[in-house]
RNA sequence: GCCGAGUUAGCUCAGUUGGUAGAGCAUUCGACUGAAAAUUGAAGGGUCCACAGUUCGAGUCUGUGACUCGGCA
């Protein structure tokens, strides 16, 4: 008997409202398959129709994790999705059933399918804010320049303009004791990986997007996040910055109308898509494009699958 | 009909004493291993309403016309 290979792990990738979730469930529907979800908005319970999570009857049609997992009082971080996510891959396997990672969120899919080595470490927001104060202070391309002190590497790597990415570097020097940089490396393959992705033409995925906003407004986005703010979570809300909520939210204090939140809706979506091709790129051959709009795309993913599966 | 204001990038607008144009947003492409629906870089894109005049040279000055908005009849 040959050694165990890794597990094997499908991946579908592709913009917001490609239609990813569809396609697993349908995939899971076909073969013995349970979704988990790689999107960063879906952990929290209290965001429901501005994320677009599958509905429960989508839920009855396929077993999906890490959707409800967690508050928005307490967000997730990139290593505890890893960690879960690796437990789940496992877990699913040894059921003898296909795991399907589902998600949008170019970074998370990317610690997965790279093994990225993210050691776990609770969020320091008094320390973040401490270093925020500390570059308005002496100036931020000054806080650049002490980071190029401490840590070369990291700070060659980071727009001087980037105050974030900047900051986040000294946070983790001050919590860890170790440089940004010298902890930036990827694991062994853990898994046996398909990813499928779903190729779109973005003016036809931008109608769909707007369409998808007409919805979530009909469906009661407003109201929802009426309710959100009303139980005191709206600072909550905008520190997450999950798009539709942040701008329903200025439209129910007044900043705006709500024609202008749609149409702002609208334009930050587009402009999550652009940066989301940014992480699943059409010449990447680790994954496989399909059209999503050809009536023969369940037949063509499913055979691709069957494949992967015999081999 | 008269008076005034305006017409510059896809949109909203800057443009100093005349030297062939800029910003924000949008669009497109990129970076990104501890917040990522975050943060961030770059690029493409203009017969400056039309015609005539003054000038070495007009988005800019003059004249005529077209269109838009406001006010008065």
């Amino acid at each position: 008997m040959s050694k165990q290979p890794y597990p094997k792990l499908l991946m579908v990738v592709g913009p917001t409202a490609s239609g990813k979730s569809e396609l697993a469930i349908q995939i899971a529907e076909k073969i013995p398959a349970e979704i988990i979800s790689a999107d960063s908005r879906s952990f929290y319970r209290e965001l429901r129709i501005g994320v677009a999570k599958p509905s429960l009857q989508d839920r009855k049609r396929a077993i999906h994790h890490l959707i409800d997992v967690g508050s928005i009082d307490a967000p997730w971080s990139l290593g505890q999705f890893q960690k879960e996510t690796s437990k789940l891959v496992k877990q699913i396997s040894a059921r003898q059933k296909l795991p399907i990672l589902v998600g949008g969120t170019g970074q998370y899919m990317r610690a997965i399918s790279e093994n990225w080595e993210v050691p776990e470490l609770v969020a320091d927001e008094k320390l973040r804010n401490a270093i925020q104060h500390w570059g308005e202070c002496i100036g931020f391309n000054e806080l650049h320049e002490k980071l190029k002190v401490v840590d070369p590497v990291a700070a060659a790597g980071i727009d001087f303009r980037n105050h974030r990415r900047t900051i986040r570097a000294f946070e983790v020097l001050l919590i860890s004791g170790k440089r940004f940089s010298e902890q930036r490396r990827a694991g062994e393959a853990a898994y046996d990986l398909m990813t499928i992705g779903l190729e779109w033409n973005r003016e036809a995925l931008y109608a769909r997007v707007d369409e998808r906003i007409r919805r979530m407004f009909e469906n009661g986005l407003a109201a929802e996040v009426h309710d959100l703010a009303a139980a005191g979570k709206a600072e909550q809300m905008r520190r997450i910055g999950v798009i539709g909520y942040s701008e329903v939210l200025d439209y129910l204090e007044g900043k705006h109308s709500l024609e202008e939140a749609i149409r702002l809706i609208e334009r930050n979506t587009r402009k999550f898509i652009r940066h989301q091709s940014n992480w699943f790129k059409a010449d990447d051959p680790s994954i496989e494009w399909f059209k999503a709009n050809d009536p023969e795309l369940m037949h063509n993913v499913l055979g691709h699958i069957q494949d992967w599966l015999s081999k």
